[in-house]
DNA sequence: TTTGACTCCGAAAACGATTTCGCTCACCGT
DNA sequence: ACGGTGAGCGAAATCGTTTTCGGAGTCAAA
């Protein structure tokens, strides 16, 4: 921060407006609004010479009037929790980062909100709905009876949950399918010979731990395998669970070969725990992941993780938020993707 | 995907709107409107009664009309390019989730875009200025002769950028020291007895890169070690160029015993490398990261790096963007801050 | 020549807030 | 009793689009 000399730093750049390229035209303002926007009823030559002048003008439309007008905001918004997570997970920034560039593709905008305070989430959506500031949401981290989506639900307000919940049937949502994912890692676990495999599970109030926890069991018993509840240690999808969970289990279980974890932050906290007990991954113990974040690949040794492409992801809910906001029906908008496992 | 019939899920769900809370108090619009945000010269009576009034209807004011009359979006651009890094980078999203956070505390929301086409970057923050859609912008990884700066400035666009620039001295920017910070990376390192100490850099293009190579040579100079070019090899910030940069150096020159890194990505990367060529980290080399990035506390081993707040960088940004949108002078706008090196 | 059908285009009314400007009182001093 | 002052409020204009509705032409059929 330097001197206070507060010369106020305006600056006169008039925008053109549409009138002012009706009146440069000799043309009355629909006109131009209805050749910009290629409305039938413009001759082509009119439509030409439209473009030319707005082109000459520099004339970009105030997406405020339109928005006004048309009552829409071709904005989604998306809110994180700022506090714990955020972005700070890598999936969930892989997944951000592909969803805004999906609806780019779609002409629509994303609207980042970060939420501090969890009490006052509902109020956030609430607000920026009837503000108007966006017209539908995409929801993460969908949770056990989560109060977002009965509250959206009631108002009918558009919106796409990335991951299940209990009214799943009646909202648009995409998912993918973790439970039969863990069950296939299992299988493959079970195929190289691992006879006693735990799992550190994720979030008890995500939705989607508990599928992965029945994909888990369904592995073990399609396998042969016992299932032992005490394999199974709580966590919360953090690095630092992974750790924990790992040192549980060394401690209580040593005769475990291979962990499954909840996602793939926890299991790298459960190899780093692991090196620091000297235990040596793979050839002492295997651990596998799960969401297939880019940063896992850098890991030592590489993380064998089940994957999903957040790009897809992205690219799919964008395509469900429009047509909701088109006035689709939810029921026409549920997507369950399939995961594979890569081994690294 | 389900079945195809499409009966349109459209809600009825009117917003109650000013001219109705009006109507309901038998008072005109203006009151209404001037009693909700507090002007003085409506009588304490009436603005309780307003806001009672309002409350009961469930009255949220347009963002949209409000932002049409007024003249601003309350709303700021973040730009990402979605192609490379991306959010992928953790230190773009932890700084994402940050800044996010700081802009609600002040009233502004963020407008992500994801850029897919670098050649249309500059389109895209001159649709979203024109469009109104925001009210300025924030510039991640300013480029060396960053195209985006001399635009913006021309049209008086208010924006911060995170990253100094050749014009730093007319725009509004917060930078880390980073100078400073590799400076005293080398220091830290030589104290520990190092004598041949190389660096991974970052991509040539970003600003700061350059600044991060003066530091690591200053420091050398300072420790009173030689600078050997050599020893310095040109990355992009990525794992994938720690993990290059890494075996080109151990190829190239054997005695090397610790490595600075660009960044935090690249430090993992690096350190992968080294696990996979048999070196031991730190015992037979010594790797420092950049950034203090989260994800880096789980690495094993633990990443020693240069540390700076990314909710502090949000919080100062934040402020200043409502300072120049306010019409203060970027110049009044330009903060350094100094980085920590944290021992892990 | 009149009627219809069609093609193109424009005046005016939305959209829902904020601002400008001025009006009506009550009250005060003289 | 009368001009002056200030507090409290409202009618109408405004922001810049899009939509509605209908008006002018043109041209072919009757």
């Amino acid at each position: 921060m330097q001197s206070r000399t507060a010369e106020t730093h305006k600056v006169p750049v008039k925008r053109a407006t549409l009138a002012e390229v009706a009146e440069a035209l000799g043309v009355g303002k629909p006109t131009v609004s209805r050749a910009l926007n290629d409305y039938p009823d413009i001759s082509e030559e009119t439509k030409r010479r439209v473009r030319e002048m707005a082109n000459k003008l520099g004339y970009v439309g105030s997406s405020r009037a339109r928005q006004l007008q048309k009552g829409a905001a071709d904005t989604i918004g998306l809110l994180v929790t700022a506090a714990s997570e955020g972005l700070q997970s890598a999936y969930q920034s892989e997944f951000t980062g592909a969803l805004a560039a999906a609806l780019d593709g779609h002409g629509l905008d994303l609207l980042l909100h970060a939420v501090q305070d969890p009490a006052a989430e509902i109020d956030t959506y609430n607000r920026l709905w009837q503000q108007g500031k966006v017209d539908g949401f995409v929801l993460m981290r969908t949770r056990i009876r989560d109060e977002r989506i009965g509250f959206l639900m009631e108002r009918g307000v558009p919106f796409v949950t990335q991951g299940r919940s209990d009214l799943a049937d009646r909202h648009a949502w995409i998912d993918i399918d973790s439970e039969e994912a863990f069950a296939e890692a299992i299988g493959f676990l079970a195929g190289q010979g691992h006879r006693r495999i735990a799992m550190i599970s994720g979030d008890p109030d995500i939705y989607s731990t508990a599928l992965r926890e029945e994909g888990y069991r369904a592995g073990l018993e399609c396998a042969g395998l016992p299932f032992d509840p005490s394999l199974i240690v709580p966590g919360d999808f953090s690095a630092a669970c992974g750790r924990l969970g790992l040192k549980q289990l060394v401690d209580s279980a040593s005769d475990v070969t291979a962990i499954v974890c909840a996602n793939d932050a926890t299991a790298m906290g459960a190899i780093s725990q692991a090196h620091e007990l000297g235990l040596s991954v793979p050839e002492q113990l295997s651990v596998m992941g799960y969401d297939g974040v880019r940063m896992a690949e850098m890991f030592s040794p590489p993380l064998t993780t089940l994957s999903h492409s957040a790009a897809e992801s992205g690219e799919r809910i964008a395509s469900m938020i429009v047509g909701l906001v088109g006035g689709d029906a939810p029921a026409n908008h549920q997507i369950l993707l399939p995961a594979q496992i890569i081994e690294r």
